[in-house]
DNA sequence: AGAGATTATTAACACGCGTTAATCGACAAT
DNA sequence: ATTGTCGATTAACGCGTGTTAATAATCTCT
């Protein structure tokens, strides 16, 4: 119950030093600096008194806050339901706790995009940035190439220059569809994981054209629906989809939160997975191997990816050339129980 | 591509005022003091110059950092299979926009509490927290309690005389239980959320065995089974306590991302839900509709407990008495498709 | 032992803004 | 015109720390 807010300088005092030793000591940048027993002398002191440097003054005068900030790129209410995120802000805190920073998380709404990051960056809150599920369709992204302040993309936007960390879409997308075709499936729908304004999802997309295109099987545009990264949205997009089955024997859906709305649409249907339609699903959230049926799907390795954004985006904030400015991570198909070899009678039905 | 950072001395040259009246102008506080031809200008000639306030100055000389933190008591490992905490950060991060606060996110090592707390606010990194999901055995909560910053609770620890948000587990889960019972079970399993340390863990147990005396059931201890957030551990004491099969017709799982793994292995087992067994889920995540089948699940409003520790906080913040300290958020059983009447033939079996 | 070389320590300024108390200016009443 | 009053504006100090350049202390070598 000290009433008196405590300073490096009463650390001083009761070291016997002035308060720039103290400041030396909890700079752990030049250890040399100072005699170990001086050292040993503050260090005391400061426990004894219960100082923790202040972060507020600290930060201005060092010029560096000492705290990242994550950004997302939509808003609360689609928050709310990502999975995805957990995995994301849980490696983040990992390596942040490690690294003594702080990790503040920002929400940017469409249209404030510029403003945002500006206001972020310029105002010195954070001292790096990493944009969650970047858009393509998002301005501030080319205002932030023009400024000095670190910024890691946790996804690829082609004619964006920012260093990213990201899988390849594209070519996981067009795995998970050829294990489909594999399977004997000729008649595969699509359901995307968002918007395609997001990156992710119009390059998911690709894949599943690729995929197509290279096995010489039509593209039918009626079979694409649009979802908007929640269960809830997999069911309706799965749900208007049906009105066309039986001309699909087969699905990907490019991310497991929506897989799960979609499996229960089919189930609502009368069908079964992976009896009537198999299922492909992508990101391999930890609830996708307990989903009924265990979903067939493409792992995302999401610790992997939130820790090498963070490690590059440390790299940049020390002024290091990192090896790399652009970071792919691998993934992997992982086939359980949500697909099957392609019923005979499906092929005669059509 | 301004090389020079832009402060409120120069926005005042331009502007042909002091630094104060700028200042004045950006703290909104006082609108009255300033003449509205003067806001004006100074408004105009930071637009033209780029100016955002530091934060690290304001902080400093303020004494506020107009920042919260959001502390979570278990390990990364552990934040990264948690569905609710999309919920309850898209809550938060919906107020703090508002609010024009920021929102900077915690993790603290059980055994590092205390330590943990004193470094988060004694450095005034934040200017109040929020701690979600405490636990009984944290010796940083009475420490906290002797201190001035502001805190709020989300969830009860009994001994503690913290402000807090929650919703009654003890009795919710004995409405759960209830409708079990009500169903004609008779033989009811448990599986918790989580280690009892948690204190919904705890009282979610409570109301368990509440339900039971109610209906003179007498407890059976090997009907229970203690997991640990997500849905591998459902999975696991879900595997384990069918050994005990058919001695029981109904479990409650005390969390829905914990029932999820539970359904897994009762599936696995080639049994179903509810035909042999109803399941009761607790949280009511957005998914839980969507599993198969659709859960039967006591409703917490992620959301409005998220919101109300945020309003709550910012009242303690402005030094303003909250109405209560204590708030409860009612809770509702939502009935779906993971519970029916006990078969005849069960009664029979035992 | 004394001069030079090296290291440990400190004084002093800077960081950008909030805020109080004092100053300035305009306008009304006398 | 002068005084008084009130509101708009500013000067100046403080917030707690980082950091450089200068000083003090210690050590090395002849």
């Amino acid at each position: 119950m000290n009433n008196k807010r405590v300073t490096s300088f009463d650390v001083a005092e009761l070291a016997g030093v002035s308060r720039s030793t103290v400041s030396f000591v909890f700079s752990e940048d030049k250890q040399s600096r100072i005699r170990p027993e001086t050292r040993q002398k503050v260090r005391e002191a400061a426990e004894k008194l219960g100082y923790y440097p202040n972060a507020s003054a600290r930060a201005l005068a060092s010029n560096q806050s000492n705290t990242i900030g994550l950004i997302m790129t939509r808003s609360p209410r689609y928050i709310a339901s990502d999975n995805f995120l957990p995995q994301i802000i849980g490696g983040l805190l990992d390596i942040v706790n490690q690294a003594q920073l702080g990790l503040l998380i920002e929400w940017v709404e469409p249209g404030q995009q510029i403003e945002t990051y500006l206001q972020l960056t310029r105002a010195k809150h954070i001292d790096g940035m990493i944009i969650l599920t970047p858009r393509f369709d998002d301005p501030g992204l080319t205002a932030l190439e023009q400024i000095d302040i670190p910024c890691v993309l946790m996804g690829q936007i082609p004619e964006c220059d920012l260093p990213y960390v990201d899988i390849d879409n594209r070519a996981s997308a067009k795995l998970a569809v050829d294990y489909l075709i594999e399977l004997g499936h000729r008649q595969i729908a699509c359901i995307t994981n968002a918007a395609t304004a997001y990156s992710s999802a119009s390059q998911r997309l690709e894949g599943y054209r690729d995929a197509l295109k290279a096995a010489d099987i039509a593209l039918d545009e009626s079979l694409i629906r649009i979802a908007d990264f929640d269960a809830a949205s997999g069911y309706t997009q799965m749900k208007d989809l049906l009105k066309e089955y039986p001309r699909f024997s087969a699905i990907f859906v490019a991310s497991d939160n929506v897989a799960l709305g979609a499996l229960a649409a089919i189930h609502d249907a009368g069908l079964s997975v992976p009896e009537d339609i198999s299922l492909v699903g992508f990101d391999d959230i930890p609830e996708a191997a307990f989903y009924y049926p265990k979903l067939t799907t493409v792992h995302t390795p999401a610790k992997e990816i939130a820790e090498e954004s963070c490690h590059l985006l440390m790299q940049l904030l020390k002024g290091e050339t990192p090896f790399s400015r652009t970071i792919n991570i691998p993934t992997q198909l992982i086939i359980r129980e949500s697909t099957r070899m392609i019923e005979r009678s499906h092929i005669t039905t059509c």
